[in-house]
DNA sequence: GGATTCAGAGAGCACTGCTCTCACATCTCA
DNA sequence: TGAGATGTGAGAGCAGTGCTCTCTGAATCC
């Protein structure tokens, strides 16, 4: 393990550097062909080099795509928090919307990729924790700043405010004190559909479930959904 | 091809047969490890026969995920169906949670046919139309039915009757004309935003995205989204 | 300058989908 | 009943996969 005070040796800078052609191939495949046709052998052969070589930088085939799984999750967090800052922080309503708009736009171009981060499991490989659950929580925990920040500027309010069964309060009750949040579980729960709801309806786009020529004005159609899961989530 | 009015030769049902087991392994081997792993040879071990000798019975590896793809839409369609018919017709608000349920109680007891129906696509598989629509489309029929019996009730009806953009009218009145249905675009839009929101919680929870232990009462957040949604499509 | 570390090559194992040929059984029909 | 047609399985083979192992040569360290 390198010393991160000392300055990097060649050896570990052209190291680093083969790392990242790996991961940018790797990223191109995936795009390309998807998550279960990714080859490293692929890999290895637009790199120049033959199979077990990468080996020496990549300890699996899986390990690549946890890189890449990562790698994922940082372009589409980089992309929302983007579409979210460029919105005043009171505009709530504007700024759910941005947030569900930038993850469509994100998955309509790179479907291969969303469909590794929230489609199907990859048979045979299971994302470690550790690694993938700071990255991958970014859009679910902008969302939430989001509907707190509503809810502290008094601009959060369920249409019926009928509570939630107390098993459910409970678990969302964790998910308040884990995350600092000042909104109360009854909004939290109806936020969380919000959530589902708004990757249900990317999902059937991306992943073909709405058929070839079903619609027309798919973009009119997320627009309108989101208008209705504004309103669900409690935010007028 | 056989005369359909001659009974079958016992070739012809010792084919029926052969074919009919092929599916049953295959079934097996794809709710064990998915539709990626599926593997003509191991269910050819499986069968006691040699590789090849499948290939008298199935065109292709993506032939087989074809006649799995329909199978899975079947045994889904009949569980949806069965379960909506429990409850009388005029419990619209009934049905539209039973087949909610039905579906999730499906999905969870069959994650992997589950993916291989609405996650994302098997990589350089594409599913025939012309043999899968029928099939694949019972749930959503079924669905669309529950709401236009509901609006023929006058037991449908939106919150606020704000009509939808022209572009996305046209949409669903194409849908609306096709399954002849007595349902205005704008609730159908509703029913819409209800259906993607059913299947995004349902995937949510099939494939991992809610965490190992966020929730623990995912019986009762299934069925509070469900509440919710029944008001968003109009069923009050 | 010698010892150590490291990158890459190449062979090999077990697996995949799929094609082709060959042998044999069964079925059809004159 | 016997000959030809048809169906079925075995086996070899091709090209691809992930991954391991050993060997060589080069870069680096002291």
């Amino acid at each position: 393990m390198a010393d991160p005070l000392k300055p990097p040796t060649p050896r570990e800078q052209a190291r680093a550097r083969t790392i990242e052609q790996i991961i940018r191939l790797g990223r191109e495949h995936l795009a390309l062909h998807g998550a279960a046709a990714l080859s490293l052998r692929a890999v290895a052969r637009d790199l120049g080099v033959v199979s077990s070589a990468v080996y020496r930088y990549v300890e699996s085939r899986d390990e690549l795509l946890t890189l890449l799984l990562i790698d994922a999750y940082g372009e589409l967090g980089d992309a929302v928090e983007a579409a979210v800052e460029a919105l005043p922080a009171d505009d709530f309503r504007g700024r759910f919307a941005a947030l569900a708009l930038a993850v469509r736009k994100w998955a309509l171009s790179e479907p291969a990729r969303y469909a590794l981060l929230f489609g199907s499991p990859v048979p045979g490989y299971q994302a470690p924790a550790e690694r993938t659950t700071g990255p991958g929580t970014r859009v679910v925990t902008g969302l939430m700043g989001i509907l707190d920040s509503a809810y502290r500027a008094g601009k959060l309010a369920a249409p019926d405010a009928a509570a939630v069964v107390p098993a459910l309060a409970a678990d969302f009750e964790a998910i308040r004190s884990e995350m600092d949040l000042a909104v109360p579980a009854t909004l939290l729960a109806r936020g969380a559909l919000a959530w589902t709801s708004v990757f249900g309806a990317i999902s059937f786009e991306v992943f073909g479930q709405y058929g070839a020529d079903t619609f027309s004005a798919r973009d009119e159609l997320f627009r309108h959904h989101l208008q209705i899961l504004a309103g669900v989530a409690g935010l007028e």
